[in-house]
RNA sequence: GUGGUUGUAGCUCAAUCGGUUAGAGCGCCGGACUGUGGCUCCGGAGGUUGCGGGUUCGAUUCCCGUCAGCCACCCCA
């Protein structure tokens, strides 16, 4: 039997590799415009971080075990309770607020999916000590401008906003009892996807939301977009005052041009329990993939976990489901692998010449290679031409005798000879040039 | 964790009703081409048909189990 990796872990050939470092670098580059700073912590904490405040989803998922310290340790399976007691360590010095995000590798132990796995890496950006509305546009901003980044618009992914405080004004408003309205969470987050059973069994147990009844539910998860919302709130004075941080940040990204990009929706609940305002989630247009990315605000969070109370936001976008929108786009980074120059030598005479000139020009930061073992010119030029070389050197004992190098350019085929002595200034300025 | 479905070379796929030595393309290596790459032609390596068991004279093919992938649940990135 061959070895293989693990289910759910991946092994990163160069052409994957590739793609996820242009993946990091996009995340970076975005991060670093908002004014993000790049944090880490260990990927593996102790089992009690997760196990005394995250859902019991989480907890079921864990990679936990315990060391050879008689300590129950577990790889951590999201990064917010890793940054929670990092920023409340330091909360008193930090200015705020705080700008911070980070790419970590997590992991879980669940049944393995397209776009899922049991390991994958994930760009958190978390915006913590401010209450605004402005902080919630800011960090969906920052999401969509990380796809804009990889060259996808709004006919390619759109982000789905709710805010939980006018979902629940809503629901209360409509008459669902105040112990119904984790049912009636439930209700709104899997009706989309509800089979006629399901529904038949909310439809059966009308007490549960009485006074109001499952068509109200329908109603309000049928709500689409900023106009029909507004009629839901014109019901009443108070729903539109719940809704006056989500209508802030709905103008803001509307401000910054990017309200193509937006739909109200009110089916987006989010399953972590600490989410307390506004949530929202990326989908691509067609819906054939999973969430790209999800977030929200959780103000109460860094307060149940670190002990320091501050209000927070952020998001989750994970490197699978990404990776597989890219593919379906067709935004995969172009081929940057290959070299500048291949050095091919004729005799064994030349090759302490060829040994000389390419760490020359490795110094002047070219990317060079040359056949490891004697071989036929020939053989080296195919190798050349398989490592994309832009250039050939073709070192001989006749052009040495003249003190001159041969200087192929693959693409065109054209050749000539030039002065060994200025060999390097040459194969520079043409790679550069 | 539950249900369904699929496993043949590195990749994409063939192989008649269960039949004798499991093939092709791409890729890889070599040769034609010992001072010039791409193209072409020729050759080679590479398979316990995922694994284990069963039925059969004979199993890639049928049956059972198991592992893995995929899909739907569950949940989420």
């Amino acid at each position: 039997m061959k070895p293989k990796a693990l289910p759910g872990f991946r092994d990163f050939y160069p052409t994957d590799l590739a793609l996820r470092s242009h993946i990091f670098n996009t995340w970076r580059t975005v991060a670093h415009g908002y004014g993000f700073e790049e944090y880490d912590g260990p990927p593996l904490e102790p089992l009690d971080l997760y196990t005394t405040k995250s859902g019991e989803e989480i907890v079921g998922q864990l990679y936990s075990f315990r060391d050879k310290g008689d300590r129950d340790v577990a790889l951590r399976p999201e990064m917010t309770p890793t940054l929670a007691r990092m920023v409340a360590a330091r909360a008193g010095e930090l200015r705020k607020p705080i700008r911070w995000f980070s790419i970590p590798q997590l992991f879980r132990y669940e049944r393995q999916q397209r776009g899922r796995l049991r390991e994958h890496f994930q760009l958190n950006c978390d915006l913590i000590g401010e209450a605004s509305p402005l902080a919630d546009a800011e960090i969906i901003a920052l999401a969509i401008d990380v796809m804009r980044a990889f060259g996808l618009g709004p006919q390619d992914v759109r982000v789905r906003l709710s805010d939980r405080r006018v979902l629940t004004a809503i629901l209360r408003y409509r008459g669902v009892p105040l112990q119904s309205l984790p049912k009636a969470y439930e209700f709104m987050d899997k009706v989309e996807r509800m089979r006629r059973e399901q529904l038949e069994e909310f439809s059966s147990r009308p007490e549960v939301f009485a006074p109001a009844t499952v068509l109200d539910l329908e109603e309000v998860s049928r709500i689409r977009g900023w106009e029909q919302l507004e009629s839901e709130l014109g019901r009443s004075p108070e729903l539109a005052t719940t809704a006056e941080p989500l209508r802030q940040a709905y103008q803001a990204l509307g401000q910054m041009g990017l309200a193509e990009f937006l739909e109200i929706d009110l089916t987006i609940v989010r399953g972590l329990a600490y989410y307390t305002g506004i949530v929202f989630e990326l989908f691509d247009t067609g819906r054939t993939l999973r969430a790209i990315c999800g977030g929200g605000r959780y103000d109460h969070l860094l307060r149940d976990l670190g002990g320091v109370d501050l209000p927070a936001l952020g998001f989750g976008m994970g490197d699978v489901v990404l990776a597989e929108l890219l593919k379906e786009k067709e935004r995969m980074p172009a081929d940057v692998s290959g070299i500048d120059v291949f050095l091919a030598f004729i005799t064994k005479e030349d090759l302490s010449h060829v040994l000389a000139l390419a760490h020359q020009l490795r110094d002047a930061g070219l990317r060079v290679e040359y056949a490891l073992s004697p071989q036929a010119v020939g053989k080296q030029l195919k190798l050349a031409d398989a490592r994309t070389a832009r250039l050939a050197v073709v070192v001989g004992p006749d052009e040495r005798s003249r003190g001159e190098l041969i200087l192929r350019d693959l693409a065109s085929g054209a050749q000539e000879a030039i002065a060994q002595a200025s060999a390097v200034e040459i194969i520079k300025s043409r790679i550069h040039g």
